[in-house]
DNA sequence: CCTTGACCTTCCAGTGACTAGAACCCCTAT
DNA sequence: ATAGGGGTTCTAGTCACTGGAAGGTCAAGG
């Protein structure tokens, strides 16, 4: 099978797995010609590329992932672990992007939104010492 | 006023200060042996991009934002707009965050994350068709 | 005068995970 | 023979820095 037909079961662009191949996540064979030859097992991993990188695992998160699935001994509990890191690290985005986001709302709710210049949403931005005045003193 | 006095006043490191200057979100003066001098006005606006940056603005945005901000003849719309803009891209992230931490929490939960192999995140990762068989029949 | 150390300068490379594009090769069908 | 739709590699770009190397500048101390 070739990268596109590849691609297109395991709902990856060729790119992306020609990159995936670079960074050593799979190794498909080659035809005589040069091309990739992908196997059901290299598909097989690609899905599992997909849904692992959809969850938001790092390409290195991945690589442990994919060891550890491919290694009939493992331990849930390294799994596990894995997993608990990287949700450790969705929740500080969540929080510091809620934080954002709970400030902008209301600035935003705050700015009139019309064709006058004043905006509390500059007024925040800006810092409390007082802009450079560009004003002759009469 | 040299760099690195300006980047502790704004709260700044000093190679963020040169990249803003390379990007030309600012242009400090030069002293004659060719370090940069800092006006109040460029410390000032560092700590406006160092606040829009903080709110998750990407550098573009901060052009825009610094140029309204400097133009007393803006229209608090234009400045609305963009804050919304970037409101619903915020939305957007912590929706795709919160769909990963959600499916993330409840394998997680699931998982016994013992020394056993079993484990729901594996499977869940796994694509539906199954793992090749490296078995041999006998 | 010389040195030390803390500054400053520029330039180059790397980050993560692709993505776009160029230049070229291969295969099949008409 | 050629047109098209594959495939290949390589380079460079994305975003907003960050680290490091190589070297210039300055004030203080010996």
């Amino acid at each position: 099978m070739n990268i596109k037909e590849a691609g297109q079961r395991a709902g990856l662009p060729a790119k992306t797995i020609r990159y995936y191949e670079e960074v050593g996540l799979i190794r498909p064979l080659r035809d005589s010609n040069g091309y990739r030859a992908f196997r059901e097992s290299d598909v097989h991993k690609l899905g599992f590329l997909g849904r692992a990188r959809a969850l938001g695992f790092t390409i290195e998160d991945c690589r442990v992932l994919l060891s550890l699935y491919e290694d009939q001994s493992r331990a849930s509990a390294d799994v596990k672990e894995v997993a608990q890191k990287h949700l450790a690290q969705i929740s500080d985005k969540i929080a510091a992007l809620q934080t954002m986001q709970d400030t902008l709302s209301h600035l935003v709710a705050c700015c009139h939104g019309d064709d006058r210049p004043d905006c509390p949403i500059l007024a925040d931005l800006a810092p409390p010492n007082p802009p450079p005045p560009k004003l002759r003193k009469p």
